[in-house]
DNA sequence: TTGTAAGCGTTATCAT
DNA sequence: ATGATAACGCTTACAA
């Protein structure tokens, strides 16, 4: 006979596992909507009609024995009968930058939670360099193998990658062309450093080598702003988090530029790196060297000096893409108005502009 | 007739999607081994006995055809026709904690690697107490739904959560009774403040109530330590990581156990509260207020004073993990001896202590 | 060495 | 208002 469920149990029995195995087997077959079906004296279509919400169709009291009968067996739906029909899966793969973006996290935890309440599972990928430039590779990978609902862009895929996955027949979120943050972000450090009378600016990227989605764009914004300004184009320099190359870093860029200088810089703690590094140097902040970072990190409001940053407040960065998943799978009616990406970034000041 | 990927094309063609429908439909069927079989003049079962390595059994010209159709093609199995005849699917959950755990971002995309190239698809779940209390209820969700090879606990997990797990027939990862690394990391930072001269130490949680799953081992390695050293029990602190807060805790402390003290602290975060907290107070660091943390994060060898603290090595963490991985699922014998998970574990000197 | 056929759980269609 | 059925793509015991 064959019994396709023999490896399931040789899992979790047996030493392959090291799972005890005390007394009888703990892991019973879960319940189908056979066991359902029979439970409630009805077919396993009916079943699958009422528990899809196909209420209306059916009299009450069938219903209430469907439903009854599936919260008394633990009944839940298996996604691999049902994204084998439908010929998805009930996935949504977030596609995340390695760069150093502390808060990820919490736009992760709070994205999820979002996504899951649509019905969805979350899959976090980390669309990153690192791991030997196959990182668009993985991820192509990771596509075609679970076929998911869809993908949300987290800064992890390029232009290409985006394009590639749509050709591969993939939803793709969002398709903001409307608004990049970062130019936003780029400009209010820009903005600020002018205004406490900074005429001398540079941007700071994060020193290592990893792929930086963001800095570019937010290198680019301030390059604009100081033209538009008219003041000289942004020096560029690179900070790794670590005293001594950062000290090396800023003494080059100050030795090229004088002072005072403003540094609008990729985030907190190439920020923090810059602070630690002009005391090093002997040079004051933010008299002599003016820095703003991006994030509002914990660590940067703690330490002395308290960090001049510029960030988002997390609701109004999720409701974006909140917006935009359910425009594509929940009720379209839930807002009117796409709500922009470069909502609630502002300027935190600190003491180091 | 019955289309059951009538869905599909819904979703990736229309305005639901919002995706420009240029031309011919981009998504067309993906190849079946179905296809892959017909290319190759066999069966199906063929094909999928020689895509699954069972490749003695055939005749090297039947591989090479089947493999050859397969890539002409395309082709790439379905994880969901895999999952509902193995009853289980190809996914790993990794389960990670909510707390501030800076690094732990690097510690997922590590183990996401060397879990996908044993074949599997990692599947991160924050589990957290933040979105309600009901953290247990969607893992529990997400179990059931998604029927996973195993769940890797990170620390998201209590001992309930784990049981609750495996009762329902899951494979549950590390099964280490064997060295909580917690404890190491708190004996570790106890010894050195003893070693450094300090016999009145004291322990510092962190301050947020998000469920910290890693304080109490090492608050209670600490007090054990104290106890052996023949040291007053340790006084308890919650640091928040934010200065007012932080200062007053500090306050608190020293008012209450004099100085010297030294204290070890939960990660560096709170370590460098600590720091600039005694700085504000006019305490001496570390003359009168002694502080280690844990992570060895990138900020806190930057800043000045800068943090001693201690971390292990990525690689040994990882390295840990991956055994576990590698007996149960791959090959047993990639390793023989079970690496401790105390390994790499290590003191980094710097000017806190 | 290769093929046949059953069976996994779900859902859309069509018949009752 | 409810049910029977076929189809999704894959794996594997067993027959050839």
């Amino acid at each position: 006979m064959y019994r396709p469920h023999a490896a399931v149990r040789d899992l979790s029995g047996d030493d392959v596992s090291g799972q005890p195995e005390n007394g009888k087997p703990p892991s019973r077959r879960p319940a189908t909507s056979v066991d359902v079906a029979r439970l409630a004296g009805v077919s396993r279509a009916t079943v699958s009609h009422v528990l899809n919400g196909q209420v209306e169709r059916f009299s009450a009291e069938t219903v209430e024995r469907v439903r009854g009968a599936a919260a008394a067996l633990g009944y839940v739906r298996s996604t691999a009968g049902r994204a084998l029909v439908r010929g998805r899966g009930d996935f949504i793969v977030l596609a995340v930058p390695h760069a150093t973006v502390t808060r990820v996290q919490e736009v992760i935890e709070a994205l999820s939670a979002d996504i899951e309440e649509l019905g969805f599972t979350v899959v976090v990928h980390f669309a990153g360099v690192r791991a030997g430039r196959k990182a668009p590779d993985r991820l192509h990978h990771m596509i075609e193998t679970l076929r998911p609902a869809g993908v949300v862009n987290l800064g992890g895929l390029s232009e290409d990658d985006m394009e590639a996955l749509r050709a591969a027949g993939c939803l793709v979120l969002p398709r903001y062309r409307s608004g990049d943050p970062n130019l936003f972000i780029g400009r209010l450090q820009a903005g600020h450093l002018h205004a406490r009378g900074r005429t001398e600016i540079a941007y700071a990227f994060t020193g290592d080598r990893r792929d930086d989605p963001y800095g570019p764009g937010r290198a680019e914004a301030v390059a604009a702003f100081c033209a538009e300004a008219g003041l000289a184009p942004p020096a560029h320099l690179h900070v790794p988090i670590e005293a001594a190359a950062a000290r090396k870093a800023l003494e080059r860029l100050v030795s090229l530029r004088g002072r005072p200088v403003g540094i609008a810089c990729y985030n907190d703690e190439v920020a923090l790196a810059l602070v630690f590094a002009a005391k090093g140097l002997g040079l004051e902040v933010p008299g002599d060297v003016a820095v703003i970072g991006v994030e509002r990190t914990e660590v940067g409001q703690v330490v002395s000096p308290r960090l001049t940053t510029v960030a988002g407040d997390l609701p109004a960065i999720v409701g974006f893409f909140r917006y935009d998943l359910a425009r594509a799978y929940g009720g379209a009616a839930s807002r009117p108005e796409p709500p922009g990406l470069t909502d609630g970034y502002r300027i935190y000041q600190g003491e180091t502009t």
